[in-house]
DNA sequence: CTTTCTCTGACTAATACTGACCTTAGTTAA
DNA sequence: TTAACTAAGGTCAGTATTAGTCAGAGAAAG
């Protein structure tokens, strides 16, 4: 059967694919019109079911004119195995694994040297800077990077 | 789609770009009078949009023959003041300080507004999902970000 | 029975827009 | 000369319209 959070899912995933721009606009107090709910449902299906690890933007805007507008990255088979390895990061990642997954991206050139590199070169710079949380951070920043090669290339 | 200040917001900026000279001149009771709305309206616009962070100047003078004028500020290399905007970003970074670095960013097409999009969309998402330091998070994804783009670019 | 997932509602925050009242600059006429 | 009039634009507080957060109740799963 499915929860009402799983039908909204479902709702949003369908409109997403008949959607051409792989994106579509929410008026969160109509979605919840609609599926006879409090609008902070909304919000709930959107922080569990359509994360950036499952290849989800969403933004949005108060106000009048309001809107939330979720957006879905479809990346190719040759990406498979980047977006595995994104979802793999947790909230925290050592420089270890941090090693790991950007030497399994350069093997399979998903990232250039060049950009593996650079990637470092960030990482560590904005690491340094924080005297807690330094995992937490680099967990942060490697998901946003990889997830900003892989939006755009994909 | 898009909320009155919205249009008038693109507007101005489409007769900004139309005009040879970077800065165009406006009647504030004309243009409430073409959009139909009241003239306050029109420095709600201004105050909100064209602000000096991202890039705008508005002169104006009241009376007869009062006028408002509106300046895009000619900056000589857009790597430059790209760099610029990078180097001004603290340690901290308030989300009204983010969407003004991003327009400014965006109108002098350093960033495509789908790297806008996509850009503004993670950090949301990463800086949603911790509970403290919110505002440390947001400039780090930020610089770090903006550098990736710049690094690869430059 | 305990843990995790769902769902709600009260409170909060951001953005848009309006209208009454204020300020400034030029024009006219006693 | 200057008071009165006319013609701009400015400010601000209030209202309307969205969406976000969070703690806790309830339901489902293990």
């Amino acid at each position: 059967m499915g929860t009402l959070a799983d039908h909204i899912e479902a709702y949003i995933k369908k409109m997403l694919r008949e959607s051409q721009t792989n994106s579509v606009e929410l008026s969160r107090a109509q979605l919840a019109d609609d599926f006879a709910c409090v609008p902070s449902q909304i919000n709930y299906v959107l922080t569990t079911r359509f994360t950036l690890e499952r290849g989800y933007l969403v933004e949005s805007r108060r106000g009048g004119g309001g809107y939330i507008r979720v957006g879905h990255v479809q990346v190719g088979d040759s990406f498979e195995h980047a977006i595995a390895l994104l979802q793999s990061i947790g909230p925290e990642l050592d420089e270890r694994s941090m090693e790991n997954i950007l030497a399994s991206l350069r093997d399979y050139q998903v990232i250039s040297p060049r950009e593996c590199q650079v990637i470092r070169g960030i990482v560590q710079q904005e690491v340094s800077t924080v005297s807690q949380g330094k995992e937490i951070l680099r967990a942060s920043l490697m998901r946003s990077l990889l997830f900003f090669i892989i939006k755009l290339e994909g």
